[in-house]
DNA sequence: ACCTGAACACCGTTCAAGT
DNA sequence: ACCTGAACACCGTTCAAGT
């Protein structure tokens, strides 16, 4: 073994994976704000300009990171592959989705890039088409197929927006100035009410994210089979 | 009458109204990333640093631009009122989403700011507490309805998070490196071929969003109507 | 080949000062 | 009461220069 060993090499030399890899780091860390071209660079222990030597700016970098979560998708669910034969379509989509969701549950941030990608990018791309593979083995046409991609939208990818849901960290104050809202929100309030029956334990994050997201998922799921067995039969 | 018209006043003064009118006209023009304190600034014909003394803060800007916008969808509507009768709820929330809808698209840039809220905005909350007497009206339970809300997410105020659509302006670029997806990706060249022919016209944008739109929306309240008619009649 | 210092053009925002 | 100039702390990025 011939090996160098003038001055112990203070850190190993930058490269694009290792770089990806620390924005994932720090966004995971602190949020997608915190991901800022020095923050990154002090991060790796580095000076800002270095990172566009391996790096084309920061979009790049976004791109890049999509591509690593949705990587990080193949391994959780084993790989984007269609099989040859599907039996039961829902619930191979099924697993799918909640697959990405877990992945997407580690990297809370993933979403909003993901959305602010303006190029559909390619791995998302490889995912899609997975999913509409086994739609299409498993009994739909392509127009149904089409509209399904398009009826999942972002859940495809284990999200969805939730319009009652705050920023993590951030929790909803709905206490603030609730006295008021009472009487102008009655099916509301109501509704806290029968909820925060159902499970006391729960305060401030009243609903219970992975419930909800299944509820969503089943409805279109027996929707899209509804209308695939609507289908005339060739 | 008595007036003072010693010199025509150059311009009338800010206002919070003022500003946020003029918010939403520069992001209209300009898109999202256009708004900034000095751009909406100049467009009002004044410093920057005056902007400050009718609102708080950038944030501020994109609270009040998000009350506007569903200030609007309640104009669009027809208010947020609840009717003490509900014979079609699948209608009525029809109506309402289909109006939102409308006004999303004629500001392109809305669905990102609303997004971007970590507090929902009272307004918000108003239209939601409407969808949500409706349901209740039209033979919801609560714990339905809650599930109901969730289910719609942001595709209550008329939008849903198309992972396949670019940005407005920026078109797809699917021709690029066509050649070597055919291989890997023959579902979706499949699905691309059939959908082209039903409509030949549409050359880039291959997708009709208004179609999609109310074919997941109809999914989605074809499959609420089917969980409130399995509730036990009490 | 890989990293850096200095500099540029842009942000949002504060604060004391103008009228 | 309403607006502004100067300044600050932060961005992403370019470019010539270092090793």
């Amino acid at each position: 073994m011939v090996t160098k060993t003038k001055s112990q090499p203070k850190r190993e030399p930058l490269s694009r994976e290792r770089v990806l890899a620390a924005a994932i780091e720090v966004a995971d860390e602190g949020g997608i704000e915190a991901l800022t071209m020095r923050g990154l660079a002090e991060h790796l222990g580095v000076e800002a300009m270095s990172l566009y030597y391996h790096v084309a700016n920061k979009e790049a970098i976004f791109d890049g990171v999509v591509d690593a979560i949705v990587a990080e998708i193949g391994e959780e669910i084993g790989g984007f592959e269609v099989p040859e034969k599907v039996d039961d379509w829902q619930a191979e989509i099924r697993r799918r989705i909640l697959g990405a969701r877990a992945v997407i549950m580690r990297h809370k941030w993933a979403p909003e890039v993901i959305e602010s990608r303006t190029i559909i990018a390619p791995t998302v791309m490889f995912y899609m088409h997975g999913l509409l593979g086994v739609m299409i083995e498993g009994g739909f046409d392509y127009d149904l197929g089409h509209h399904a991609m398009h009826a999942l939208g972002s859940r495809a990818l284990g999200f969805s927006q939730e319009l009652f849901e705050p920023e993590p960290g951030q929790e909803q104050e709905v206490e603030q100035d609730l006295e008021e809202l009472i009487e102008h929100l009655p099916y509301i309030v109501g509704m806290m009410e029968v909820i925060q029956h159902d499970d006391p334990e729960d305060t401030v994050g009243w609903c219970d994210d992975e419930t909800e997201f299944r509820f969503a998922l089943d409805i279109i799921l027996d929707g899209l089979e509804a209308r695939r067995q609507a289908l005339p039969t060739t």
